[in-house]
DNA sequence: GATCGGGTTTGGATCGATCCAGAAGGGGCC
DNA sequence: GGCCCCTTCTGGATCGATCCAAACCCGATC
C-alpha cells in the first residue's frame, strides 16, 4: 500500500494514520497498533521510538476504522425525556452532567437521542442496529417501562436508573435512589423539630416511585406513634395541584408542616402559604424532593431531598463497564440513599 | 468473500451485512449502497425488489463502516458546561432538548463530552482528530471564548450560539439572541404599566452579554425621557447579590420595579421583598431573564424574557448542514428576537 | 444490422484500524 | 554447537460500507 499521491505526512490537513507512524519509527503497523493499546508488549526502546513517532506526526486513532474492527462504538445512548414545562425538574440535568464526567473516564462518551414521539422505543433499534452505541442507560423506569422489557428481549446491554418496579423477574442491572429513606429523613427531620402533624403530599396512586416515598413518610411518623390519617394527599406533579392539595389539607387538617414528592408540589404549597399570608419556615414547615435549582434559589430555601446523582453515575457507569466486559452478566440492583439539606423553609 | 462460517442470516445475533442483501435481492452490494443512499439511480422493481429484502432481513447499515469511508461520523459534539448549582440557569437544558431534537431531523446525533477541568480545549482535539464528530456547537462565547478561536485556526467546522464579541474579524457562523432587545421590551412592558423608576440588576461591567441586556432597559427608558441615573447596579451572578443589590437600591433611589440580566438576581430581589414583607408584582413589579423552571413555578410567578431556544437549534443545525455540506462557507450570524413572558410579578 | 447514447448495474479497490498466524531475534540449557 | 522456548515483531486478511471505472442493457438512430 503506497501512499505516493499523498500528500507528505507534515502536512496538517490530512490526518496521518497508523501507517505513517510505522514508517516513521521503522516498524511495522502492528506494532505501533500495539504501542497504543498494549504498550507493554513493546520494548522499552520500541515503544519510545513509536511514541516519539505518535507524537511528532501528532496522530491520534481513527475512531470509525476502530469501531468497525473491534465491533464497539464507546458511546453510551441516551434518550432524552420530553422537557417539562413548569416542573422544577433538575434532576436530569445534574444526572447527565454526572454521566458525562463519569462516562469520560471509563473512555465512554455519551450520545443523546430524541425519543419523542409516539414509539418510545423510536431510537433505540436503529442506534443499536447500526453498531452507533454500545450500550444505553436507561432513565425513565416509571410503570411499566417498555424500554427496559424491550431491550431486554432485544439482550441488548444496558443499565438502567431505576428500579424494575413491579417486575421482579427482570434480571438486568439497576441503581436507583431510595425515596422511602429520603422522605423518612425527612419527616424524622420535621418530627425532631417539634411537628407531630405532618401532612404528605405525593402523586396518584399508580406511580410506584411515588407509594415508595410516600411510605418513607407514613413509616416515620408511625414509628414515633403519630397518625397519618386525613394527612395525605394524591395529586398530578404540578404547582397548582400542590397548591390546591396544601389549601384543602390546611383547612381540614391542621397540619405544621409539609412533606412533599416533588420540589413542584413543595412549590405549590408555598403558593398555598404565600396567599394566606403564612410564612414557610416560621408558621408552616415544607420539604420538597430533588434539591432542584428552584429549592435552592427561592426565599427563604426550600429543605428538599437530595439524590446522590453524581454516585448514581458512577455506580451506572460501572455496571455498564462490567456489562460490556461480560456479555454474560447478571444483572444486580444497587440502591443508594439520598441525603436532605435543610434550608429555611424547615 | 464468502460468508460459509456463519450462521444463517436469519438469526438475530448476527446483523445482516450489505452483502447479505445484495445476494438476497440477487443484485450487487453497489446496487443496495444506491438503493439505501440514491433510490433515484435505480430501475423502479429493482428497488423494490431490494427493499424488500432490506426489510426481511432488518438490515440497517453499520456506522461504522460508513463513517470510515464517508469520513463522516454524522455526529454533532456538545461541550457540557460545569454545573453552576445555586443558579436558575435552566437555558443550556432547554437549548440541549432543542438541539437534539432539531438535529435528528438532520440526520445528526449530538455527542456530549465534558470539558470540565483547567484546559477548556480539552477534549475538542481529540475528537477532532479521532474523526469522532463531524463539528462543534459551542455555546459559551463569553469574553474572550478560547474555543471559538481555537477551533478557527484549527479550520474546525463549528457553529456557535452566541456572537463572538468583540472580535469583529470572526468569520465562523453564529446564532444568538437580542438580549438588548429583551431586556428593552421588560422595560417598556414596566413603563406601559405606569412604573417610571426602574432599575437594574446587572451583571459586572466586564460582561459583553449582560452590557448588552443593560443597554436595553436603559435605551428604554431614554426613549420615553427617564431618568437611569442611580438606578443601575452590576454585581456577581448570585441570589445573595441580587438580594444585596436590591435592598441598596430600595433604601436609596426608590425603584418601583426593578428589570435584572437573569432570573437568579431576580430570585434574589424576590428575597429583599419578602424579608421587607412587600408584595411582588402588587408593591414591586420584577422582570427576570431566561424564563428558567423558577420563574415558571415561584410564587406569584416571575415575569421573565424568554430566549427562543428552539429557533436557535433550528438556525445552529441550518448553519451547521451548509457549513458541512460547503467546506468554503462563510460563516453569517444571525440574531433572533426573545419574547416576554408576563406573569405575576408584574 | 451496426452504432450510439442513456440509464442501470457490476466487481475491484479503498477507508484505517485490529486479528491472526507465523517469522525473527536472543538467551538458556544440554 | 545445536536445540528449544519465549519475547518481540511482521505482513496478510479482515471488519462493512462507499468510490470508481468499466460493463451491461435496450431502444433510438443512421
Amino acid at each position: 500500500m503506497e501512499r505516493t499521491t499523498r500528500t507528505p505526512s507534515r502536512h496538517p490537513a490530512v490526518a496521518p494514520t497508523l501507517a505513517d507512524v510505522a514508517e516513521r519509527a521503522g516498524v511495522s503497523r502492528q506494532t505501533v497498533s500495539n504501542a497504543v493499546n498494549n504498550p507493554d508488549l513493546l520494548r522499552g526502546d520500541t515503544l519510545a521510538r513509536v511514541q516519539a513517532a505518535i507524537v511528532e506526526l501528532g496522530y491520534v486513532p481513527n475512531r470509525a476504522a476502530r469501531n468497525l474492527r473491534t465491533r464497539a462504538s464507546h458511546l453510551i445512548g441516551l434518550r432524552m425525556s420530553p422537557v417539562q414545562e413548569g416542573t422544577a425538574n433538575a434532576a436530569m440535568d445534574r444526572f447527565v452532567h454526572s454521566l458525562v464526567w463519569t462516562s469520560r473516564e471509563a473512555g465512554y462518551h455519551v450520545l443523546l437521542f430524541s425519543g419523542e414521539g409516539p414509539d418510545p422505543l423510536e431510537g433505540y433499534d436503529d442506534l443499536l442496529r447500526s453498531t452507533a452505541v454500545d450500550a444505553f442507560v436507561v432513565t425513565d423506569t416509571y410503570l411499566g417501562n417498555p424500554q427496559a422489557t424491550w431491550l431486554r428481549e432485544r439482550r441488548a446491554p444496558f443499565v438502567a436508573f431505576g428500579r424494575p418496579w413491579g417486575d421482579d423477574d427482570a434480571k438486568h442491572p439497576w441503581v436507583d435512589v431510595d425515596g422511602a429513606a429520603g422522605t423518612e429523613q425527612a419527616t424524622t427531620h420535621l418530627l425532631d423539630r417539634g411537628h407531630t402533624r405532618i401532612a404528605w403530599i405525593g402523586w396518584r396512586k399508580d406511580s410506584f416511585i411515588g407509594e415508595d416515598r410516600r411510605a418513607g413518610w407514613s413509616r416515620a411518623l408511625r414509628e414515633r406513634g403519630h397518625s397519618t390519617t386525613g394527612l395525605a394527599s394524591r395529586v398530578e406533579d404540578t404547582v397548582w395541584s400542590g397548591r390546591e392539595a396544601s389549601a384543602v389539607l390546611l383547612d381540614e387538617a391542621n397540619p405544621s408542616a409539609f412533606v412533599c414528592a416533588s420540589d413542584t408540589l413543595a412549590m405549590g404549597v408555598l403558593h398555598t402559604l404565600a396567599e394566606r399570608g403564612l410564612h414557610p419556615g416560621r408558621d408552616i414547615a415544607v420539604v420538597g424532593f430533588d434539591d432542584s435549582q428552584v429549592a435552592q434559589v427561592v426565599h427563604p430555601g426550600l429543605t428538599s431531598v437530595r439524590q446522590p446523582l453524581e454516585e448514581v453515575a458512577i455506580a451506572v457507569v460501572r455496571s455498564l463497564e462490567d456489562l460490556l466486559a461480560t456479555p454474560s452478566y447478571v444483572g444486580e440492583g444497587l440502591l443508594l440513599t439520598p441525603t436532605l439539606t435543610v434550608r429555611g423553609s424547615s
